[in-house]
DNA sequence: CGTTGCGTTGATCTCTATCAAAAAAGGTGG
DNA sequence: CCACCTTTTTTGATAGAGATCAACGCAACG
């Protein structure tokens, strides 16, 4: 991607929009695309934290790992997430881990072009605290269901949050294994099995090749 | 409290150290104190979140709670903590209950003013930013312990955080009831009282009415 | 086709919540 | 300072949710 393209992506990211084509300008000039395959590594836990990314397209996942090598899913990112914001203003390191879950493209931006963008223009400012509010309550929402819900009600609420009207019906395709929606709900492979068959021989759910379809959403929320 | 010892409370603030006397007066104008009893709410989960706060003495919590009445902590603020500065950028509503745990005495800061105040102090909004960071992490941490750890390491963790150096040993007071603390591991005070004792058996922890002493450091980091 | 990783199902085990009750720690008012 | 009441903390016994271990079907893929 030559510089123009990326000026051109730049634009496009909601975080930017408020910008003029000079300021656009300077990031694009600092900023690097990066293009990483399955299984490649974006950046690891501890690393020092000298950029942000916003990812263009593909699909990568943040995760920590425990001393035993278990792995915990905090978030999943999709096309025109900013990723590792949060990173770049106190501790100087990396958080977490992540690793690109399908081939993906990504827009790099340093720290300290990122910082001196912020001085010239509060509106970004202003975005970019959007953005770290959202996380937040996001990270909240994640701490209340761990401790306070059970896996039923946790995947309940991910099929609700991330479902599409198909016409008169609710569906959910998972877009992510089942395996890392597990991960994602704070828990194993073999335990969503068994709360997803749970939900089925209730008949509240049907999964077909499609994705998972809610039957009857009234009903479905109040599982909750 | 009046206007100008409200002044002075608020250049002790971190947030504001950058700001010049006509700024400081700007937020003190339309800021107020307020001071609550213990037991006393500050804000309740799902209000509207039009003002945050800075805490200037005692010691309030943060909690969420489940359908059912459980409760859980979300953070334990102590004097000179910003609060629910988090809530006001995006959604405009408080994401989580906020009640004082001790007689405390706090700013309140309206939104408007502190958003007009960013926009014409960029410091401010790279500082507000740092404690964003800050506090992403520290769910992150809390995510991180409630999924990949068992009480005892989330128990050695926190008071391995919460130690402070006196002489040779180490000491842990915990300035909140071991109720308030099961809270904020995640867990039940049974559970807390037992991995306590069984912490006490081991020979890694001795409790006295002076607090928690961490018999020998080094091993005791061993059991992260 | 064998191999490899994912998903499901079954059996078992472990950690933690819950329930119940006693013990300890604070107040409060006389 | 003491008796009384309330709240916190501890201890014991039990139950339950979910993790782990093991095995098998299944699809993708070289």
């Amino acid at each position: 991607m030559d510089n123009s393209n990326l000026h051109n992506a730049l634009q496009n990211v909601f975080l930017f929009s408020s910008l003029d084509d000079h300021s656009i300008n300077l990031i694009a000039n600092s900023a690097t695309r990066i293009d990483i395959n399955k299984g490649e590594l974006l950046f690891s836990d501890g690393e020092d934290a000298c950029a942000f990314f916003i990812l263009i397209n593909g699909m990568v996942k943040v995760y920590k790992l425990s001393n035993d090598g278990n792995e915990q899913i905090l978030h999943v990112h999709q096309s025109g997430d900013v990723i590792a914001e949060g990173a770049i203003f106190d501790k100087q390191k990396y958080p977490a881990n992540c690793i690109a879950i399908q081939q993906s493209s990504l827009i790099r931006i340093p720290k300290n072009t990122f910082v001196e963008m912020i001085m010239t223009n509060p509106s970004v400012a202003l975005k970019i605290m959007a953005s770290y509010s959202k996380r937040l309550r996001m990270f909240v929402s994640m701490i209340e269901d761990f401790t306070l819900k059970d896996i039923e009600q946790r995947l309940v609420k991910y099929l609700l949050k991330n479902r599409k009207k198909n016409g008169t019906a609710h569906f959910c395709d998972l877009r992510i294994s089942k395996k890392e929606l597990a991960s994602l709900l704070g828990t194993v492979p073999e335990t969503l099995s068994r709360a997803l068959t749970g939900l089925k021989n209730k008949g509240h759910i049907s999964e077909s090749d499609k994705g998972i379809e809610i039957n009857d959403l009234e009903k479905f929320r109040t599982l909750l």
